[in-house]
DNA sequence: TCCCTTGGCCATATTACTTCA
DNA sequence: TATGAAGTAATATGGCCAAGG
C-alpha cells in the first residue's frame, strides 16, 4: 500500500476562534463561513483560497509507501523517467500537449477538435512509455519516487498551488512533466480537502452530541421550575406582575410611567398607519416573548 | 463600455492501476 | 494464490476569471 492515513500523518485540525472543544480541535472559520456551493464542505474552504493547514510528511522509509516504491524500483520499472524530447519542449515553456490537454478539457468545443489517435499518443507519452509497450487502451499508473514525493510535499507545504514557473521548476526538478506536478498538486489538495472534512464532520458530530445533551439538560430544567411555579407556597413570595405593552411594529416594549423596570421607558411613538395600538402583555403568559418585571426564575434566583 | 471568445487554472468526480493484508 | 480494500496517478467535466478583439 502507499500510505495508509497513519503513514500520512495528517495534522488536520479545526479552529473556530472563541470554541475551545474537549476534541483538542482547532475549528476552522467554517462554522461562520460556509460557502455558498453545496458541494463544498463543511470545512468552508474558498474554491479559489482555501486555507490549508494540513501537513503531510515526508515519506516514511519504513513506512508501506516507502516500501512499495522501492519494489517497484527494484523491479525495474522505473516510472520517473526523465522527460523526453517532447518534455522538454514542455519544460522551455511550450505547453505540452499533456497540458493542452488538460487545459481545454473543460472546453467540449475545443475538446472535440482533438482526434483520438492524437490524444492516445498523447496519452502513451505521458506513460513515459513507448508505443509498443503501451497495452491497447490501458493506462499505466507512475509511482512517484520516495524523493519526488518529499520534494513535492514540501513544496505543498510552502505553497498549495503553483504558479507556472514554478510548475516548470518543480517539474525539472523532478524529472517529471508539469503536467504531472500539477495533477500531483491537485490530488493534494483534494486528499487534504477530503481529511479536513472528515474531521469537521467528527467535530460537528460531536457538537451535535452535547448540544443534545444541553438541550435535554435545559428542557428538563424548564420542567422542574414549571412544576415549582405550580407550588402555591411559591406565589407568596413574588411581587405582582408588571403590566407591559408592546409595540406590536417595532416590539419595543414600553413600561408604565410607574413602572421601575429596566425597560425602555422613553416616550415611544409611531407616525403612519405602520404603528399599532399598543397591545398589553401579560408577563405570565407562556408565548409572550418580551417581558420584564419579576418571573418565577427570577424569584428563583433571588432565592438560590 | 459591453459582449463574446479564448485560454488557463481550479475543484470535483471518476477511472484505472498498484499495493497490501 | 486470489481477492477486496485502500491509496493514488491520471482523466473528464464544468465553473470562474482575465485578457483581448
Amino acid at each position: 500500500m502507499m500510505a495508509g492515513k497513519e503513514d500520512l500523518g495528517l495534522s488536520l485540525s479545526l479552529s473556530v476562534p472563541q470554541i475551545k472543544h474537549s476534541m483538542q480541535l482547532n475549528l476552522m472559520p467554517s462554522l461562520v463561513n460556509v460557502p455558498s456551493t453545496a458541494s463544498s464542505s463543511l470545512s468552508g474552504f474558498h474554491p479559489q483560497k482555501p486555507s490549508w493547514n494540513v501537513t503531510f510528511p515526508s515519506p516514511d522509509p519504513n513506512s508501506s509507501s516507502y516500501r512499495a516504491e522501492t519494489r517497484s524500483t527494484l523491479r525495474g520499472i522505473d516510472v520517473n523517467r526523465l522527460p523526453s524530447t517532447a518534455d522538454c519542449e514542455e519544460e522551455a515553456g511550450v505547453s505540452s500537449p499533456n497540458s493542452t490537454i488538460s487545459s481545454i478539457s473543460g472546453k467540449r468545443s475545443e475538446r472535440d477538435g482533438i482526434n483520438g489517435e492524437e490524444h492516445e499518443m498523447e496519452r502513451a507519452s505521458s506513460r513515459g512509455i513507448s508505443d509498443e509497450e503501451d497495452g491497447e487502451t490501458s493506462r499505466k499508473k507512475l509511482r512517484l519516487s520516495k524523493d519526488q514525493a518529499a520534494i513535492l510535499e514540501e513544496s505543498f507545504k510552502e505553497h498549495n498551488t503553483l504558479n507556472p514557473k514554478q510548475k516548470m521548476a518543480l517539474a525539472k526538478q523532478l524529472g517529471l512533466r508539469p503536467r504531472q506536478v500539477e495533477v500531483w498538486f491537485q490530488n493534494r489538495r483534494a486528499r487534504t480537502k477530503l481529511k479536513q472534512t472528515e474531521v469537521d464532520c467528527e467535530f460537528l458530530k460531536r457538537c451535535c452530541e452535547n448540544l443534545t445533551e444541553e438541550n435535554r439538560r435545559l428542557q428538563k430544567e424548564v420542567q422542574d421550575l414549571r412544576a415549582l411555579k405550580l407550588s402555591p407556597q411559591f406565589y407568596m413570595h413574588m411581587t405582582p406582575p408588571t403590566t407591559l405593552t408592546m409595540c406590536p411594529s417595532c416590539e419595543r416594549v414600553a413600561a408604565p410611567p410607574t413602572a421601575s423596570s429596566a425597560v425602555d421607558a422613553r416616550p415611544h411613538t409611531h407616525i403612519g398607519p405602520s404603528h399599532h395600538r399598543p397591545v398589553p402583555m401579560n408577563p405570565w403568559a407562556p408565548a409572550a416573548p418580551i417581558t420584564r418585571g419579576p418571573t418565577p426564575f427570577d424569584a428563583i434566583r433571588r432565592r438560590s
